[in-house]
DNA sequence: CAGCGGTTCATTTTT
DNA sequence: TGAACCGCTG
């Protein structure tokens, strides 16, 4: 350390990690511990202190925003070379090397990428030309199957050599075989292959690999825990020349490994690189003693880790506060609750908390009770932007021009809007195609040819021809071409037109949507050096949820788990502390044979606690209402891993919930980008803020009169049944019908007047 | 061909 | 609870 350098600003483990870039360094890097500066000063250390061009640095980022946010960050640095940082997701660039070599490959570069919906609708339409029902086979199942086949690097035929004489694999090794083929055929890549077809690509060519080696000096990867096989082969392939590797990744946070993320990526570096220098980062910068003390608790119960411990030199913080609700409802209650009484205390604005659960379904009483109090929130994930309905329509028209061998969003809009063409036409074209080896699109070319349909089926199909040359034909170079275009498929497909004489909320909403979508796409062709749609496709198809939510703002953050990765709040409340949920079941019954199973789980909840800089609250709910009825919970085994000393607990008495208001009414309208509530819509909160004990609540059938016993939530004995719970109530007097949950299992819908119950 | 109603089944998590 | 799938009818 002769001269002051940029790198000063780092403690000594981050200095190790960003000032050794000879040879292959392992970052092990704590929650909180400063793993992104290392990386961006990494970097810039790179290109302004040692002179390494940014054409020679390839950096796989988690999201294309981190990967936005390096590259603009080495900009201040040096100026537009920055442009040149090959930067993005392993998707991104697996796509980008795709289009860049697909002269080398002999693969058409205007490819289209397919999401999970574009692959089940694929394995529906094999199906279908197969004569094969859902009884048949689980297309799911298969589905699976081929991305795991991806994943572990086999291919149709070893799968096919793999299956021998099971009929049941051999059936599936053939659904791969014919998947595959379907997408070269549509001249589609799934997300699997975006990683795994570089690398296939590499190995045959000993030319395109070596280019990639000799350019790339520095290969920086983050996340590293949660890379796949594929993923790592793609680096270690590029970086094999030069060497000069830096992974970035914490065991401790792996949670992706359900989707085939390896830990032994990290587990094994040092194994895979003798030479590797690896560099721990504990001291932790973020959360207080407190809360790091739970994390460390937690995390202490995994066999499978590297180890490690982190500290901090900041305050003790407050206490952990973990509450038990009487149910799912008055959990929302507590959590936002929780949000409101923290913020205003600490003078924290909401936008500086967020509401963390397992599962997606989870959001629904927390959206509901922040609706009710007013507080303005935002979702990130959930139902996103480009999976709309009525967005992958429009695209589907876009990437039909972009990609006219992509059948699979042929079939999408061939009939949307609505023009009179059902399936026994689209069977008989797909057939016709089938036997010409052509594309549904070459099929509608040749229209005359297609047998046996009527004059009505021909008149349709060729209007919607007619319709798909006129798009195709637009001419794609001029400025704004491009909005030009999808304002242009909205017009003459009738879509707009459709959507206005609904006149519907829903419907309104969607065009809204779409007027969004326009808005993107006039967007991505002003900020883009060289905007085309098949850029802009791509941008669309690899998005990732993060880089899609809004950057700042002072709504309540609700998210998953998962989502959470990566990001830090003043205040986070963990929901849903429950055996079966968070472990989930799925978790825990694998866990019988496979400990690791709820390793994972617990992973999941260290990641969730050290999102927290200074409070954390932990809720759970005795009851819980999911597949439509009510479900006793127990307590999460994660719960009893935290010492008591750490934490302050609170429990609600028992209270049971009323049947439920059908949903808030959709009059408001909500930002479709961002899910917030516009804050002029707020209401002045009416509770939320007190645990208040609610009283009509708790006394069931409070206002019913007489028949108390039967209010929702109730027990009751029935004469062949037994004993059951009320799960639903609908009607009144003697009308009245109810749902009943029995011990057994069962649900039965009961008229009171015939059904003779007696209070349990 | 389109729309309706009835039934079934599921919830991890997401690039 | 609800989405998604299936089969029936007009």
């Amino acid at each position: 350390m002769s001269s002051p350098s940029l790198l000063d600003a780092l403690n000594p483990q981050q200095r190790e990690a960003a000032s050794q870039v000879e040879g292959p360094v392992l970052v092990l890097a704590g929650a909180g511990s400063g793993k992104t500066r290392v990386l961006t000063y990494r970097v810039a250390h790179l290109v302004e202190e040692l002179g390494v061009s940014p054409w020679n640095i390839m950096a796989v980022t988690f999201t294309n925003k981190a990967a936005g946010e390096m590259r603009q960050r080495i900009e201040q640095l040096v100026g537009p070379a920055a442009q040149q940082l090959w930067a993005g997701t392993f998707h991104s660039l697996g796509a980008r090397f795709l289009r860049y070599e697909s002269k080398e490959l002999g693969i058409d570069g205007n490819f289209t990428v397919y999401d999970e919906d574009d692959r089940r609708s694929l394995m529906r339409r094999l199906f279908s030309e197969r004569d094969l029902s859902n009884q048949d086979m689980d297309p799911k199942a298969v589905l699976n199957q081929i991305s795991r086949s991806k994943t572990a690097m086999i291919d149709p035929q070893a799968l096919m050599e793999q299956a021998g004489e099971s009929p049941q694999k051999r059936r599936i090794a053939e659904m791969y075989v014919a998947y595959q083929a379907a997408m070269r055929a549509n001249n589609a890549f799934d997300f699997d292959d975006l990683i795994v077809e570089p690398v296939r690509q590499l190995n045959r060519s000993p030319q395109v690999l070596e280019r990639y080696q000799e350019r790339f000096q520095q290969v920086l990867i983050d996340e590293y825990q949660d890379t796949n096989q594929p993923q790592y082969l793609f680096s270690k392939l590029i970086a094999s020349k030069h060497r000069n590797i830096c992974c970035v990744g914490d065991d401790d946070q792996s949670i992706y490994q359900f989707r085939g993320a390896d830990i032994r990526n990290i587990l094994d570096f040092e194994s895979d690189y003798a030479d590797a220098r690896i560099v721990r980062l504990e001291q932790n910068y973020r959360s207080t003693a407190r809360i790091l003390a739970v994390a460390n608790a937690v995390i202490e119960h995994n066999r499978d880790r590297k180890g490690k411990n982190l500290w901090t030199a900041g305050d003790e913080g407050a206490l952990i506060q973990i509450t038990e609700c009487a149910d799912d409802r008055s959990e929302a209650r507590r959590a936002v609750g929780t949000v409101k009484n923290v913020c205003s205390r600490e003078g924290l604005s909401a936008g500086e908390a967020v509401i963390l659960y397992r599962t997606n379904a989870q959001s629904r009483p927390l959206e509901e009770e922040l609706q009710r109090v007013g507080l303005p929130y935002v979702i990130v994930g959930g139902i996103r932007f480009y999976e709309r309905k009525e967005i992958k329509d429009l695209v589907a028209y876009l990437r039909l021009v972009a990609n006219p061998a992509d059948d699979v969003s042929f079939l999408r809009v061939i009939n949307v809007p609505k023009r009179g063409i059902g399936n026994t036409t689209i069977v008989r074209l797909r057939d016709f195609a089938n036997q010409r080896g052509a594309s549904m699109r070459e099929a509608l070319e040749m229209l005359d040819q297609v047998p046996e349909l009527n004059a009505r089926a021909r008149a349709n199909l060729a209007s919607f021809r007619d319709l798909i040359r006129e798009l195709s034909s637009c001419d794609r170079s001029a400025e704004g071409a491009l909005t030009a275009l999808a304002q242009l498929a909205l017009e003459r497909t009738g879509y707009r037109e459709i959507l206005e004489q609904e006149g519907t909320p829903e419907a309104e909403t969607r065009e809204l949507n779409l007027g969004q979508l326009l808005g993107r796409i006039a967007e991505y062709e002003e900020l883009t050096e060289d905007s085309s749609l098949e850029g802009f496709l791509e941008e669309v198809a690899l998005m990732t949820p993060a880089d899609d939510a809004p950057d700042r703002s002072d709504a309540l953050t609700l998210m998953t788990l998962h989502m959470a990765k990566g990001l830090e709040y003043p205040l986070v409340v963990i929901c849903g502390l429950e055996e079966n949920l968070f472990p989930t079941a799925r978790s825990i019954e694998e866990s019988h044979t496979n400990r690791s199973a709820i390793e994972e789980e617990r992973r999941l909840l260290y990641v969730g606690i050290t999102r927290a800089r200074r409070f954390l609250a932990l809720t759970h709910a005795r009851w819980r209402f999911m597949y439509g009825s009510l479900q006793e919970s127990v307590p999460s085994r994660f719960l009893s891993e935290i010492p008591d000393e750490l934490t302050h607990k609170e429990a609600e008495p028992e209270r049971f919930q009323r049947p439920r208001r059908q949903a808030p009414s959709p009059a408001v309208v909500k930002d479709p980008w961002t899910h917030i509530m516009p804050a002029t819509q707020t209401k002045p909160s009416v509770s939320g803020v007190h645990y208040e004990f609610d009283e009509a609540a708790a006394r069931p059938g409070g206002d019913e009169g007489h028949q108390d016993f039967l209010a929702v939530g109730s027990w009751v004995l029935h004469p062949n049944w037994g004993r059951g719970q009320i799960v639903r109530s609908e009607g009144a007097d003697a009308d009245t019908k109810l749902t009943i949950r029995f011990s057994r299992g069962q649900v039965k819908k009961v008229l009171v007047a015939y059904a003779s119950l007696e209070p349990a």
